[in-house]
DNA sequence: CTTCTAAGTCATCGGTCGGTGACATGGAGA
DNA sequence: TCTCCATGTCACCGACCGATGACTTAGAAG
C-alpha cells in the first residue's frame, strides 16, 4: 500500500485500483445476496462510483460475476499423487467448511456460486469445477470398484457440510472445532475407501492402507 | 377426474380447480428456475389465466411460494424410534435423492428450497426443517458423544448428495443404482454411528455392533 | 498555459417486476 | 328472463433492472 493508495481522499483517478475495488464490492454482494438479489447499482455504490463504469471496465453484469466468482485454488491438490485421500479431504474440509474466505462473506467460492444456483451459467460452472476439478482427484485415490460413485460421496459429504454451515448455520458445525470435525470425517472416507463392493462379502482393499 | 374437468375447453368457471392449477404451475416453475427466476405473470400464463388472479388467491408472490412449496413429507420419520439409523437413512436416501418428485420437477422440496437460497426467509424455512424435523432423528438414533455433530455430518451427506444429483447432475450419482448406493450409505452410516470419540484412543461403542 | 486522452458521470432508454383497483362476465337461483 | 355475486380480466402504477451513448473532467505531456 503506496502513499497515494492512502491518502486518496479526493479520489485520484485509477483505471486498475477502481476496477479492483468495484472486483471486491462484488464478491461481498454475489456472496451475500446471489445473482440475482444483487444489481449493478449496488455494486457501484460500495465503490462510490457511477454504475455505468461496471459496464464499461466488465461488458456485463454476468461478466463480472464471472470475473469475481472465478476460483483458482484448485491447485495444489493435484500436487502431490501419493497424498493419501483423508489427507486431502481433511485440507478440502478446512477449506470449504472452516476456512474465513473473508473476499467472500465467509464461503467458500463454490457455495457462493450455489447461492446463484438460479441461473443455469452458473450451476454449469459449479457442476465444471466440482467434476472436473475435485471428484477425479478423489476417485484416483480410491480403491475397489466404481470408484467414481465413492468419489462422489467424498464430494457429497465435503459439499453438503458447506451448504449445512454456510446457507443453513447448523448449532453443531459451527461450533464444533476443526479437528474434532476432521476426526469424524477422516473415519468416513476411511470408511468409504476400505468398502467392499456391495453385494460381495470379503474386502477387496489392493494394498494395505490403514486408517492414516 | 370428472367429465367437466376433462372437457374444460371452455374454461368453466372454478375458484378451486383455478388456484390448485396454479399451485401446480407454481412448483413447476419454483422448482426449475427458483424464486427469483419465476415470475408471477409466468406461473399465470402457464395456468392460462391472469396474473392478478394470483394476488387474488395467495397475496403475494411469496405467499404463494410458502404455500406451493410446503412440505408435510417429514412424518412417518420418527413413527418409529427403534427403527435403525441406517434404515431411517436409506429411507431418506431414496426420498431425497432417487425419487421421482414430479410435482416438483424431479427434485426433493428441500433441493427446490435450497435452490431459491437468495431469500433470507426460504433460508430460514430451510434451516428449521432440517434443523427441528430431521437432525434431532438422527441425533437420537447415534451413540456416543457429540451425536449433534455426527447427525449432522449424516444430514450433510444426505443434503450433498441431493445437491450433488439434481443441482449438479453428477454422472456417478446419476447412474447407480440405488441399491449400490444405499449399501455405500448405510456403510458410511455405520462407521458415523461406531466412531469413537475424537482424541481418545479407545473405542466407546456401547454395544457390540458389527459391520453389518 | 494549452491540448489531448482516458477515467468517470449523467440522463435516459426499453423492459420487467410485484402489486392494485376498476371493470367485465359467467352461471346459479329467483 | 332477470338479478346478483363470485370468478376472472384489463389497464395501469411506481420501482427497479441492465445497458447505452453522449458528456464532463482530471491530470500528464508538450
Amino acid at each position: 500500500m503506496t502513499y497515494d493508495d492512502f491518502m486518496d481522499h479526493h479520489r485520484r483517478r485509477d483505471k486498475a485500483a477502481t476496477r479492483a475495488k468495484l472486483l471486491d464490492a462484488a464478491r461481498l454482494r454475489f456472496a451475500r445476496h446471489g445473482f440475482d438479489g444483487t444489481g449493478v447499482r449496488d455494486i457501484a455504490a460500495d465503490v462510490g462510483v457511477d454504475p455505468a463504469l461496471v459496464f464499461r471496465y466488465f461488458g456485463s453484469k454476468e461478466q463480472l460475476h464471472d470475473e469475481a466468482v472465478r476460483m483458482e485454488i484448485p491447485e495444489g491438490l493435484a500436487a502431490d499423487p501419493d497424498r493419501p485421500l483423508s489427507d486431502v479431504v481433511g485440507t478440502l474440509l478446512h477449506e470449504v467448511v472452516f476456512a474465513g474466505w473473508e473476499q467472500f462473506d465467509g464461503d467458500h467460492p463454490l457455495l457462493v456460486m450455489l447461492r446463484s444456483a438460479g441461473q443455469p451459467a452458473i450451476r454449469e460452472q459449479v457442476r465444471t469445477q466440482v467434476c472436473e476439478g475435485y471428484l477425479p482427484e478423489f476417485a484416483a485415490r480410491m480403491g475397489g470398484d466404481n470408484p467414481a460413485l465413492r468419489a462422489e460421496l467424498a464430494g457429497a459429504l465435503l459439499l453438503g457440510m458447506g451448504v449445512m454451515r454456510s446457507l443453513l448455520d447448523t448449532p453443531a458445525l459451527r461450533e464444533a472445532s476443526f479437528e474434532e470435525t476432521r476426526a469424524l470425517v477422516a473415519r468416513l472416507v476411511d470408511a468409504l475407501v476400505d468398502a467392499p463392493r456391495p453385494g460381495r462379502g470379503g474386502r477387496d482393499r489392493a494394498e494395505g492402507r490403514g486408517a492414516s
